[in-house]
RNA sequence: GGGUCAUUAACUCAGUCGGUAGAGUAUCUGCCUUUUAAGCAGAGAGUCGUUGGUUCGAGUCCAACAUGACCCA
């Protein structure tokens, strides 16, 4: 540690020395005239325009790299952009005062440049500078330069170096970008309004999950942050608000895990006059578009899998493909007993109040879901675990719901809204008791959407889509925490 | 919640059987006007995650704790 504070103490010393000789260390004054982007593409496109006799470009960015040989040096700078292009600067060309404060310089400064282009002995477009200017000076050195930062914890920690040293890093944040910008489109372009409604909620409706508490003070109440925006967006629908969507965080007070952050970014839609069905078309139509925009085809790699979004999807029923693929005897479904001693031949702990339906899904979520790797819309979710779908008229122990799961995880929820506000009323009554029975993700009662309801919503179908999750499968990343720039971390010892 | 592994210089990593801490990069001092992880010569840099224990002696063995990664529930 005592080395630590020397290198910081050795740079800042040489920094001050450099300061008094009459350098401003933090100018703002330059001005960038072209993007290293721009410079690529003018070098690919009319290369006949460059040379030493030809455009000049100015640019400003991060020295990455830097070699030295006495009188001239090439530097290597990265901008906004991401992209890197390599400076050569003269002593004879840029100036003896330009040259010798390029000389105290250090790899992490941000530095301007501007001259025209020339190509290196190997053939590199490299700019000539005419010039040279210090833009921002650092005090702390970058990782080196081959192996970059490794470390998982400090590169959480420090995403900003992350991003630094990092490219592909960089690209996972730009494609989650482009993913959230196909979504806003995708919907837009089909009338959906996009809104916002309350983070902090009195009551935290609209999913099974503990949520975090918070107070305020000048009200005196207590608040929760949001589970889910659910009931909300669908008091908007009864509000007359056909189609609407919100692309924001959630918040979870569970535990942290590769899959899990306690903050995370959820898409929930709702569109009017619709079933699950005409949704489950919908979603097959957005998961192709974002595939084309981010890999340009219709598949994905993921954790060696091939991942094909190739429409249309299987659709299974949750008890069929439980039959299916863990090999269970149809006959079970109606004996509770032979349930249960299904799951105990196949190591799945269930506890003996549960009613069917539960123990059903939980079959299912520990047998079948982690092989559901290509799309699978699993359908026609027990109502015990659907206190928010509407019932299939068919059969009504069942709702008319689909989970949608993609390299074993569930990416995505919908069913057709529960619309009725008496059955409401009663799937909130049966939820409240076996909150009151210790079940604290169960959901809360929440009479004033009730009353909504009560005043009339159309025939509606809604989904959630978990971002995060999403932006997983199209950047290949193991990790929730490698798609959220500041994942939840807990405090480090070292502060 | 349980298990396994990791934590050594700013970064990436070695460190054998317990015997006074190593490399590359970065830094500092020289030399060098076409390098691509530039090169050459030299120098400095460490409370080995923390706290205890065993031992004549601990980076190394033991325990607890902290943080992280992976697996399991």
């Amino acid at each position: 540690m005592n080395d630590k504070r020397d290198l910081l103490e050795q740079r800042r010393e040489k920094n001050k020395s450099i300061a008094d000789s009459g350098v401003n260390l933090y100018p703002n004054n330059f001005k960038v005239e072209s993007t290293i982007d721009e410079i690529r593409s003018i070098i690919e496109e009319s290369p006949e325009k460059l040379g030493e006799e030809g455009l000049k470009f100015t640019i400003a960015g991060r020295m990455m790299a830097v070699n030295k040989f006495g009188k001239s040096s090439f530097i290597r700078i990265k901008d906004g952009t991401g992209q890197r292009m390599q400076a050569y600067l003269a002593k004879d060309r840029v100036g003896d005062d330009s040259y010798s404060l390029f000389k105290q310089l250090d790899i992490g400064d941000i530095v301007g440049v501007s001259g025209p282009l020339f190509q290196t002995k190997t053939g590199e477009w490299t700019i000539y500078a005419d010039s040279f200017s210090l833009l921002s000076k650092s005090v702390r050195p970058l990782p080196e330069k081959f192996h970059g930062l490794k470390d998982p914890e400090k590169r959480y920690r420090r995403r900003y170096v992350d991003l630094i040293m990092n490219e592909d890093v960089r690209n996972i944040f730009t494609t989650r970008a482009k993913i959230v910008q196909t979504i806003r489109e995708f919907l837009t372009d089909k009338k959906f309004l996009e809104v916002e409604t309350p983070m902090m909620q009195p009551i935290a409706g609209g999913a099974e999950a503990t949520p975090f508490v918070t107070h305020h003070n000048a009200l005196d109440m207590k608040l929760y942050l949001r589970i889910a925006p659910e009931l909300y967006l669908k008091r908007l629908v009864v509000g007359g608000f056909d189609r609407v969507f919100e692309i924001n965080r959630n918040f979870r007070n569970e535990g942290v895990s590769t899959r899990h952050n306690p903050e995370f970014t959820m898409l929930e839609f709702y569109q009017a006059y619709s079933t699950y069905k005409d949704l489950m078309d919908l979603t097959e139509e957005l998961f192709l578009k974002i595939a084309n925009k981010v890999s340009g085809s219709s598949e994905v790699e993921y954790q060696d899998e091939k991942i094909s979004f190739k429409n249309p999807w299987k659709r299974i029923s949750l008890t069929d493909a439980l039959c299916e693929t863990a090999g269970m005897d149809k006959s079970l479904l109606t004996d509770k007993d032979g349930l249960l001693r299904f799951a105990e031949e196949k190591g799945v702990t269930i506890t003996k109040k549960e009613k069917t339906g539960k123990i059903i899904t939980k079959l299912f979520e520990t047998l079948v879901e982690p092989k559901l790797i290509q799309p699978t819309f699993v359908t026609d979710y027990p109502v015990e675990v659907s206190p928010l779908s509407r019932r299939n008229d068919e059969n009504p122990e069942f709702t008319e719901r689909f989970e949608l799961f993609i390299g074993g995880r569930e990416i995505a929820n919908g069913f057709s809204e529960l619309n009725d506000p008496d059955d409401q009323r009663e799937r909130f009554l049966d939820q409240v008791r076996k909150r009151d029975e210790g079940d604290l993700e169960a959901h809360m009662m929440d009479t004033d959407y009730v009353e909504a309801l009560e005043y009339g919503m159309p025939p509606t179908a809604g989904e959630g889509i978990g971002i995060d999750r999403l932006v997983m499968l199209f950047t290949n990343a193991p990790s929730i925490r490698e798609v959220i720039l500041f994942p939840h971390m807990r405090p480090s010892s070292e502060q």
